[in-house]
RNA sequence: GGAGAGAUGGCCGAGUAGGCUGAAGGCGCUCGCCUGCUAAGCGAGUGUAGGGCGAAAGUUCUACCCAGGGUUCGAAUCCCUGUCUCUCCGCCA
């Protein structure tokens, strides 16, 4: 969320942005309320104030034995006015609010102008690129092949984009899970945490997901309730509401959390294998920063992800997002992209993004330097590190033999109890 | 699922026969003093948000004692609903 005031004064900055960022938001609307409310409550601060100061005088008046019932029945007059003036604050107010908590964020200036991801930026390519001496296979011919996963049966016990591995495809998936999390706790000093896997409406609120993006998600019937749809939710959260002490910063949480998504709209595409599921594995990293350190925090966050990859030796390249492509609470967005053979294109992996203040207001979370007396909003930020089921996926294709084994990557063996690959 | 107790400022913790209590006290924090360092000690200050006036220091008004309703001229204090925490019983991985 933006700052009232922010938008108050800056509107066509505002406006413009949405512009840029080519989204049609209408925001024409708040002008209209913003003055409505601050009207009403003018009114009614006035009202309170006369109410305040005659409550004390019959307080006295009684004190000293004076008859006051005129006075209490004129204040009971104005008590209902003051009362029914209330009322059309809160519903101005609210779609005041509305609109507010609509507004993405402002894109940091160093966003290139684009309309979507063919206007993302390419920073950097990194690792070479498989040679191989004949067709390369999708990861799930492969992987069924194999009979490490079956998306057939997990249709049957769930429905269609659901993932259900076996064997060494398990274990995969869960030496996956521990590589990333060791990494990134022992090398890059993250804290690990384990969260709730539901959350509710107002940490959803917080982190951006709604009121605007319901439909993306997972609802438990009977509860305000939802299925997490990235680790990011919960682990911002932990300290919403609070005030963080300066010394404490930056806090770094890695969390492994399956993943929740109804992928609405996205029928049809990418139907088959592990690349876009209704629940997948992530590892998260979460930053809560001070704003004159959130970009350097941001390039360091995006290098974390990026040293899983590398370990891996999977090639893969970093693009920045255009403000077309840029998602609806971040500033500033790296997405990764590993190299898919079979296909021939890079696919998102990893998504690591510079928050400033946005969530952070809207989940209250704050800071206090030494010596100030003043808070401030601290800056989030965010990152898989990695997506896991995309990680399989590029192992697979990546380290796939003509004989349709996979090479388990030679840093991954001593987590997958030191076999050399999978094979039927 | 049944029965109780509680929710107050950065933290701990007073305050319920309704009216200068934005809220005692303590801790913490900031500034100053003192002790050749440190610790201790002494003094002063210290909530948040929004609005008016002021160049600023400041000043003034309004709101906020879990949330939302209600009673009342007036509620941290009374009533209702919800949420969360704790204790006991039951059930359970």
């Amino acid at each position: 969320m933006l700052e009232i005031k922010f938008v108050r004064q800056n509107f066509d900055l505002v406006q413009n942005s949405i512009l840029k960022r080519c989204k049609s938001t209408n925001i024409e609307n708040f002008k209209i309320y913003d003055s409505k409310v601050r009207a009403i409550l003018q009114e009614i601060e006035e009202l309170r104030h006369r109410r305040n100061m005659f409550s004390d005088k019959i307080a006295s008046m009684k004190k000293k034995g004076i008859d006051s019932d005129s006075l209490v029945l004129e204040m009971r007059n104005e008590s209902e006015t003051i009362k029914n003036l209330n009322s059309d604050l809160l519903e101005n107010e609210e779609k005041l609010n509305n609109i507010l908590m609509e507004i993405p964020n402002i894109p940091h200036s160093s966003v290139q102008e684009g309309k979507d991801s063919s206007d993302n930026l390419l920073i950097r390519t990194i690792g070479k690129l498989p040679d191989f001496d004949f067709e390369p296979k999708h990861h799930w011919e492969l992987g069924e092949k194999l009979k490490i996963f079956d998306f057939e049966r997990a249709s049957k016990i769930t429905g269609a984009r659901f993932p259900l591995y076996f064997g060494a495809g398990a274990k995969l998936e869960r030496a996956l899970i521990n590589f990333m999390l060791d990494i990134h706790t022992t090398e890059h000093g993250y804290t690990e945490v384990l969260p709730p896997f539901m959350v509710n409406r107002q940490s959803l609120t917080s982190t951006g997901q709604l009121p605007k993006f319901e439909d993306d998600l997972f609802k438990i019937e009977g509860w305000d309730y939802y299925m997490v749809p990235t680790a990011e939710v919960p682990v911002t959260n932990i300290h919403q509401n609070e005030i963080l002490d300066e010394s404490t910063l930056p806090i770094m949480y890695t969390a492994y959390t399956p993943c929740f998504r109804s992928e609405a709209g996205s029928y049809g595409k990418d139907t088959k294998g592990l690349i876009r599921q209704h629940q997948f594995n992530k590892i998260e990293l979460v930053k809560f920063a001070k704003p004159e350190n959130s970009y350097d925090e941001l390039e360091r966050l995006t290098q974390n992800a990026e040293t899983i990859l590398k370990r891996l030796n999977l090639p893969y390249q970093v693009v920045s997002l255009c403000t077309g492509d840029l998602g609806f609470s971040s500033a500033k967005t790296y997405d990764i992209e590993v190299w898919m053979p079979a296909q021939g294109v890079y696919r998102e992996i990893s998504s690591c993004s510079n928050f400033e203040n946005f969530q952070a207001r809207r989940g209250n979370i704050r800071f206090k330097r030494k010596g100030e007396k003043k808070t401030e909003l601290v800056h989030t930020l965010n990152g898989s590190g990695l997506a896991v089921g995309r990680t399989v996926a590029a192992i697979i294709e990546n380290y796939q033999q003509k004989d349709g084994s996979i090479i388990i990557p030679e840093n991954l063996r001593p987590f997958m109890g030191n076999i050399e690959r999978i094979s039927l």
